[in-house]
RNA sequence: GUCCCCAUCGUCUAGAGGCCUAGGACACCUCCCUUUCACGGAGGCGACCGGGGUUCGAAUCCCCGUGGGGACGCCA
């Protein structure tokens, strides 16, 4: 049987690095059995679904690379679906109407609460062999519930956690259509899994109580039982939980930031899941590698700074070409135009093993491109008076000398002997008259690629 | 409250009863490289939640605690 998993989430939000994860797992479950990776839209929630959401849906998992085999579907556009199986399981007493209303509930909930107990509905409409009903009230409008099997165990066992059992009597009839006659999700999903033919559900972790309800329903259809694998959640930074206010970023925020896709694919193909001591791997090994197995049952907490070290191993990977158009974007939007020269691909060769994002790397090399700002503190203790007449005469020795880094460093190192100094001693004052700041690579190559004129320009501005 | 799940270095994890004196990675510390800062290289610090079993032998299996998380919607 072919493999078909799915991603599936709500449109109420960015896609987030959980949902990403979710996404990713399950794109590579398909890729690994050679099946189908499927993506629906599970907007039946009118009030909180947007069109910005699902693009923003779209774009998270087209950044990542994660593309779908099918869909997307959307579940508005399978209301037909939904209310001919509603009332096919309305004639077969699968399912029934209930009148109660909001308030009603509400109140049954809080006493129930207030008892210690489990708040549950209470069956009052559930039509039962030798039970009278209630006389249907005119002025209500009914939800439709599925009728639970009300004794035994649902068991099954999850493809990450184990066998997992939940007695029936933990259950209640869940709504399955609402008042104005909406589906609701778990009803929308227990339909799409089965027409999908979804193999494999590989969802979040809090979806576990939901499973039963679902395999219930499933089977009340006729239908044949996925398998399902619960992924724990994602914890912050801080072992916190995601939440709006709190950490939950969208994954193009990473974009935003300077991460590479690479990057962020790696790092979440770890969290939670292992091969051996692998670390490092494409997304083609992952597939190869990726297993169900090797997933851990328990929450994984973000780590930003593992991440970061991932995304400075692709910078120092990544294409060129790519990078330089990347960064060329990044420099405008702080301000800085990329000119012919210095050349932007040497400028990045020099730069890109130094830094962890992309964001880092265009800041770091910006002062190749516009005046340098200069650093107060760098500036107070490396130009000092006493080397100031030094870098006068450094001019006059860099006059004549051929630009390339080793011309350079020699009539540097000349010119300060005569003067009986140590390169040292003035290669920091001229990092600084050069760069603004007190950190650079070599300052000959630095001064190489910035260019004879410019780097005496320079010079004399700090004099 | 009820039900469900989880538990190895600070963090991500390896670990399927003897290979464990518990391995790797990030972070941190030290040293090396060095014109600074990085990069890189070599070392170091650092964990099996507690208690009972089972077993010749348990990080691994079982039970009980404890701690954490999730779910209990006409949300998904």
């Amino acid at each position: 049987m072919t493999v078909r998993t799915r991603f599936a989430p709500s449109p109420t939000g960015f896609l987030h690095i959980g949902g990403a994860r979710t996404a990713l797992f399950s794109w590579a479950y398909a890729k690994k059995h050679g099946g189908e990776f499927i993506l629906r839209i599970e907007d039946t929630d009118v009030a909180r679904s947007t069109p910005e959401a699902v693009q923003a849906i779209l774009d998270g998992m087209a950044w990542l690379g994660l593309s779908h085999d099918e869909g997307p579907f959307y579940q508005m556009q399978r209301m037909e679906t939904y209310k001919k199986i509603i009332q096919k399981m309305l004639a077969e007493g699968t399912a029934y109407y209930c009148y109660c209303t909001k308030e009603e509930l509400e109140a049954l909930r809080e006493s129930q609460m207030q008892q210690n107990i489990k708040p549950r509905y209470d069956g009052r409409w559930r039509p039962e062999e030798g039970k009278v009903l209630p006389e249907p009230p005119a002025d209500i409008p009914p939800v439709i519930r599925f009728k639970n099997p009300q004794t035994g165990n649902v068991v099954w066992h999850d493809l990450v956690k184990g066998e997992i059992s939940i007695a029936n009597q933990e259950l209640d009839d869940l709504i399955i259509a609402r008042a104005d006659g909406t589906p609701t999700y778990n009803f929308c999903v227990v339909v799409d899994d089965r027409e999908m033919g979804i193999t494999q559900v590989i969802r979040g972790d809090d979806h576990v109580n939901n499973t039963p309800r679902q395999i219930n329903m499933l089977k009340a259809l006729g239908a044949t039982v996925p398998q399902y694998a619960h992924l724990s959640m994602i914890l912050g930074d801080d072992g916190q939980k995601l939440s709006k206010r709190h950490g939950a970023v969208s994954v193009m925020q990473y974009h935003e930031d300077g991460y590479l896709p690479e990057a962020v694919l790696n790092y979440l193909a770890r969290l939670g899941w292992s091969h051996g001591d692998e670390e490092i791997f494409s997304m083609q090994q992952f597939c190869e590698w990726f297993d169900l197995d090797h997933i851990t049952p328990s929450a994984a907490q973000f780590n930003t700074e593992k991440l970061k070290w991932l995304n400075a191993h692709y910078i120092k990977l990544v294409d060129s070409d790519y990078l330089a158009e990347d960064i060329t974007d990044r420099l405008a939007k702080l301000g800085v135009n990329v000119t012919a020269e210095p050349k932007l691909g040497a400028v990045l060769d020099l730069y890109k093993e130094r830094v962890h994002t992309l964001n880092e790397l265009a800041e770091n090399i910006a002062y190749f491109y516009r005046k340098p700002r200069i650093d107060q503190a760098a500036a107070e203790k490396h130009l000092t008076l006493d080397i100031k007449p030094v870098l006068a005469m450094l001019i006059e020795a860099l006059q004549s000398a051929e630009w390339a880094a080793e011309h350079i460093h020699h009539a540097i190192d000349a010119a300060v002997t005569k003067n009986q100094l140590k390169f040292p001693k003035i290669a920091m004052p001229l990092r600084v008259a050069v760069t603004g700041i007190a950190q650079s690579p070599s300052i000959d190559q630095v001064m190489a690629l910035l260019g004879k004129e410019e780097v005496l320009n320079r010079i004399r501005r700090v004099l």
